[in-house]
Formats: structure tokens, sequence, C-alpha cells
DNA sequence: TTGATATGAAACCAAAAGGTTTTATATTTT
DNA sequence: AAAATATAAAACCTTTTGGTTTCATATCAA
């Protein structure tokens, strides 16, 4: 079986504010459901909910201990979020953009930051 | 100037795949909405409602050209993602982890990380 | 064993997301 | 002026999201 029919990815997964802020505790510490909970205005279900869609990203592992689950950060995954914004800061997609400007000469026509929108 | 009541941010704004991929057209050069449609399976209206979302979030602007409207990239919100990646990779956050590597006797066990796997 | 604690899971709900189709408006082009 | 093009805007629909409440189960403490 392949482990790729994911659901959720790491996208969806940090659209959520509630969820970063569950990543950026987990992050100093080992945490259960409850005492993660205890950080928020909702209820423990629904964090328990969020958990699980972190944890489809791949984003957090929990293990059980006791009668406690203990969720722990997991950071691989981010690394795909490095990687897309990488695509439009160092590269040449969209360094070109200032860098060429005056030589629009291989085929991919290269913005020139508009001037003409100060023209009036 | 500050239209900070914008719905929706970045997070939430790349967390949708087609508009992901409208950003990486965009980052080539800049697209009218009929053109940009034309590398999808969805209508033009919705494209439309994609481009309005990217940009309430800042990483598109568009200007009017003739009868065409015109979306080009703007990367500066992309530093945000840029700083959450980060906290969790260079900063103490993450490094915490290494340091207290021994003293996880204080009820909760402090974890190692799994950096290893991406650090070499 | 009994009660408290920690979680899991299901049913339900309102609002948001992501689409569509239809109608209207502005701008070329002929 | 009329037809074609490019977009905008509204109404509508279905699925997903983010939350709730309620009930069940496992584990720990007394």
């Amino acid at each position: 079986m392949s482990t790729s029919a994911q659901k959720h990815d790491v996208f969806q997964a940090i659209a959520d504010p509630t969820r970063r802020e569950v990543l950026r505790l987990l992050a100093e510490k080992e945490l259960p459901i409850s005492e993660l909970t205890s950080h928020f205005p909702i209820s423990r279900t629904a964090i328990a909910k969020h958990l699980h869609i972190l944890s489809e990203a791949e984003l957090v592992s929990g293990r059980k201990v006791g009668r406690e689950k203990r969720y722990r950060l997991q950071t691989e995954p981010l690394t795909e979020l490095k990687q897309f914004y990488e695509q439009f800061w160092n590269n040449k997609l969209s360094m070109l953009k200032y860098i060429v400007e005056d030589q629009e000469d291989n085929g991919l026509e290269v913005i020139k930051p508009d001037l003409d929108k100060h023209k009036s």
C-alpha cells in the first residue's frame, strides 16, 4: 500500500491558525491533548480533530503513554514549504524580473516593474 | 493604507493547489485571466475567484490593460511563510530539543529531533 | 471496585470553499 | 453600429471545515 492517499497535505494543514499555534507549542515539547487544549478557547474534541489533520500531513505523531496520548512535532514535511517559497525567491523565476530588465532574450517575456503605473 | 481587515492570509491563499499553480504561472510572466484559465480544467469565473483570494493576500496584483486585466506576482507576503518555516528549523524552538536532550526527567519527555534526516 | 481522568468516536450544525451558470458591462475590431 | 472579446458580479449548489454535544472506552487512583 502506498502511503500517499493522504487527504490533507502540509499546505492545508498550516492554513488554520489554531493548527499553526499547535505546532508552535509542540515545537517546545511533547504534549498530550488535554494540555494542548488548555491553550485554546475551543473544545478538546476540536483540538483532537486538528491533531488528526496535522497527523495526516505527518506534521505530528502521537504516542500513547498511559491514559494519555502525547503528540510531538515532525518537521520533515515543512521542507515542502521551504521549497515552495524558494521557488519564488532565490531562483530565476522572480529574480529575472528585476535583473534582466533589459535583456528579454530568453523566450520568457520578463515583466518589468511597471513604471507606467506612475504615469498619469 | 493598512487595509488589514483581509479575509484571506497567505497561509490560506496557498492552501489550494490551483492557487499555487497560478502563482507558479505568474512567476514566469504577467498574465490575463483568460490566459491563466487555459491552463486549468475549471471555468474562468473560478479562476477569477482564486485571483481575488490571492489578491486579498497580496500575492498578486492586477492592472487593467485595455479590456483585459493582467495579473502579476507579488512575493513579499511569502516572507511570512519563510518565517514560519524557519521558526521550526533555525531557531531556539527546534534547537531546544537538542539542548535539553539529557534532562528527560520532568514529566514530559523531550523529543529528540528527526532533523538528522535532513541536515547532513 | 469505584470514581475520576484522558481520549476516541459519532451525530449534528452553520459557515466557508470551490465550483457552476447566467446576466451585465466595458473595450476592441470590423 | 454591430459583433466579438474580456471581465465582473450575482445567484445558486455541493462538499469541506471547524466547531459542538453526547456517549463509550481505557487507565489510573483511592
